[in-house]
DNA sequence: ATTTTATTGTCTCAATTTGATACAATAATA
DNA sequence: TATTATTGTATCAAATTGAGACAATAAAAT
């Protein structure tokens, strides 16, 4: 069990938070073959949902999304940017966060502060799928990966969140290759191809987009890569900073 | 001067509205020459600021967001959009809003709600400059319309929210031409390139841009305008719904 | 050693889009 | 009737994009 401090549902009046406000992340991975984002389950409940928090009284927005990231993945430097605000009344349902607090075993007074309605700042976040060691908040089992086409039915408006920081994600693709952010240091024009394909769901023309990566100017091309297949072997190419 | 029950700084312990959470509108406006935003000056304090307001309890961000262009403006039916949420803890200055409570002849004890921290979801409307009716709110002077390029100093960090409105306008401002929100329901090919040429800043070559537009399949061609000018007529247009 | 296989990188060429300019049409005026 | 100040359309070169051809090549098969 963490400590005590680190469980948002124990903090019976929000002191050290922010109260009305939350944010959730679409965290997205790619496997090597398909997009992934992470989710979580919380203890005793079947309720699956989008890792989020709270920020902190003296915290800044976006370091406590950054802070919540590294809690839950390891990492720090992710790439990281704001999609939409959720902030309709409806989304308020006290009785699933009691039900998650119970299965806790905390007293879920009408008091508790999870109770009060939120809004949500939803992020998405680009990260390397194998440089990940995941680890489960204090009030959740698990935090485990999902293909982006077998998310599982999410609490509250969990799901359209997630579809929210894709359509956004989509958009701003192209700005600066977003997609190597989902990519190890060094890849292959390939792999390049596959995270697009992934993201957009759709395949790209081999040769055009090879055309096109080349011409941004973005990507440097480093020594080849000797795969031990039965083939001429590509090159690897990094992001320019 | 207005009801108690408007003027926010009077509310005390914040108990219509949620609290830590505030919202900003850059609300442009094309007079025919220059793209212009609505400013609000405090009561006796020199003190500038975008037009703002805070969540009802039991009420839609997005509603209230409106509400509050509502009472402003007398507009309701506004091309209204997110853009950023501002949420460093260095945006929060009680001293700026205790000056704002003291002009108002209020008390500002440290208790005051409005003194607390806030995070802001920055939104822009675009609306038809001329079928507005200006109204400041309870704790203001004036609302009036500002050239782009004369935005005075404005309180807190609303001169950055203006810079990412206008950054987050001009991205989106081809998809299904933006454009056309900020002109009455008829216009000529004309007035449009001069809203798009006030967004960009920049000029636009104007056949290429009538080709582009005419192509958009957005516009309708209407009947021509006679001006009373020495010269051909031109179409007028309109945005399909 | 030679051939085969599965890719990868480059090139080519037509189709489309874009940039820049020319020019005809026209509403009011001289 | 000619002049003026646009407006709408056409034209043509330049740039970009879509689709495919083809040569190069690392390893496996013969």
């Amino acid at each position: 069990m963490a400590k005590q401090k680190d469980n948002p549902a124990e903090n019976k009046k929000g002191e050290s938070y922010l109260t009305h406000v939350a944010f959730d992340s679409v965290v997205f991975g790619f496997s090597g073959e398909k997009l992934k984002i992470l989710v979580m389950e919380y203890h005793n409940t079947e309720l699956f949902a989008l890792p989020g928090g709270f920020v902190g009284l003296k915290e800044n927005l976006n370091d406590a999304v950054r802070r919540g990231l590294k809690e839950r993945t390891g990492l720090s430097n992710i790439y990281l940017e704001q999609c939409y605000v959720f902030g309709d009344v409806k989304r308020h349902k006290p009785e699933v966060l009691r039900k998650i607090i119970k299965a806790n075993g905390l007293a879920a007074d009408d008091k508790h502060w999870l109770l009060d309605r939120f809004i949500s700042v939803a992020y998405y976040a680009l990260i390397n799928y194998n440089k990940v060691k995941l680890q489960p908040d204090a009030l959740s089992d698990s935090c485990e990966w999902y293909d982006l086409d077998a998310v599982p039915k999410l609490m509250l408006d969990h799901n359209l969140i997630v579809q929210k920081a894709l359509e956004t994600l989509r958009k701003n693709l192209d700005e600066k290759l977003l997609g190597t952010n989902l990519l190890p240091l060094q890849f292959t024009m390939k792999q390049l191809q596959q995270v697009y394909e992934a993201i957009l769901d759709e395949k790209v023309h081999r040769t055009n987009f090879q055309r096109r990566m080349l011409a941004s100017g973005l990507l440097i091309r480093n020594e080849k890569q000797f795969s031990g297949k039965a083939h001429k072997a590509p090159y690897l190419y990094q992001f320019v900073k």
